[in-house]
DNA sequence: ACCGTGGTTAGCTTTC
DNA sequence: GAAAGCTAACCACGGT
């Protein structure tokens, strides 16, 4: 179970990502390891990329005029659940009216 | 305080352009916010499947002995690397900059 | 999902103090949740003028001739390398008791 | 104008807290540089107690039973000027009203 | 003087 | 239930 993690890529200090020597990956799990770490890299890097696009489209809604607060803000209401919302707004008005608010 | 119904690109002055809807749903901009919000959510989902993804690396990593904790902070420490780097060199070109060596 | 008026606080402790709202406030925790805000938003005050005084340092500096955007970054920078070694100390232990060692 | 950027500490790769050494900190400027640094780093740490302080108020909060996201979203909300929040949710129900969510 | 950009802070999710 | 990592909102600054 604990096999692998017994590997030290640590005590190389060398986290570059152009390393690849078939062998200096510090010990027999190394090289698996580094395939789990670049694959996650990989994905971490289109997730970036999808959030510029994002951001793209949002700067280009800005550059027609639209707010871009209030669209995020329209977004996030259409992922919510409506009776989550519902729920979440009872409970605020009920500590609201509870200091005085309403 | 300065937002307000202007931000609706329908209301603006209307250049070279006029407005094409003939009747939409509810309001002249409607169906051009509609679109963006649509583009929206579509790279929501994606980035949302990139993230299971990830999630599913992990796992499968963890599921051949791999400690994620471990995993997760070595990513860190690589990204960490990666800005610490990029920083330093910014800040010797602000330093460049600042005494006309630019 | 799980919260619900139950979370309501129904300790009812009437010390000296008592209602003074012409109609009472709604509930019973009412008064000790005011209590609690009104701490939070005395210490977002104090948070605050620290925040303006970092700006006046900053501004002092500038004064004189510093460029702020190079102390920032310098700022940044140590505590990145404060943070790195940190969080390597970290890993190193998560390796040691991933082996045993610990 | 310049004169004091002109001090490299960068060059010395050295950005260590305990460096204190009376003459050793790169140049003219640099001293008083670094009694910026400190004076930026002292307000910051203060900062952070504060904000742990915050913390702890969330926590015995929610330890005698009060929802942390709840009072938190009262104490956004009291922040908020009551004009600017109508302003707000105006222009939300006009956006809203255009994609036929109303 | 305004816009765009970057950096900072707060909130949310997920993990342990 | 606590802690951390990630995401989103905010704000101040510099450029144009």
């Amino acid at each position: 179970m604990t096999e692998n993690v017994a590997t030290f890529p640590v005590s190389e200090d060398n986290h570059d990502k152009q390393e690849q020597s078939p062998k200096d990956t510090g010990g027999i799990g190394g090289q698996r390891l580094m395939s789990f770490i670049e694959r996650i890299e990989r994905l971490e890097e289109e997730k970036t990329a999808l959030m510029e696009d994002l951001k793209e489209v949002y700067a280009e809604a800005k550059g027609v005029g639209f707010d871009v607060k209030v669209m995020r803000k329209l977004v996030s209401l259409r992922k919510m659940d409506a009776e989550k919302r519902r729920e979440t707004e009872e409970l605020l008005d009920l500590y609201k009216s509870a200091i005085g608010m309403m």
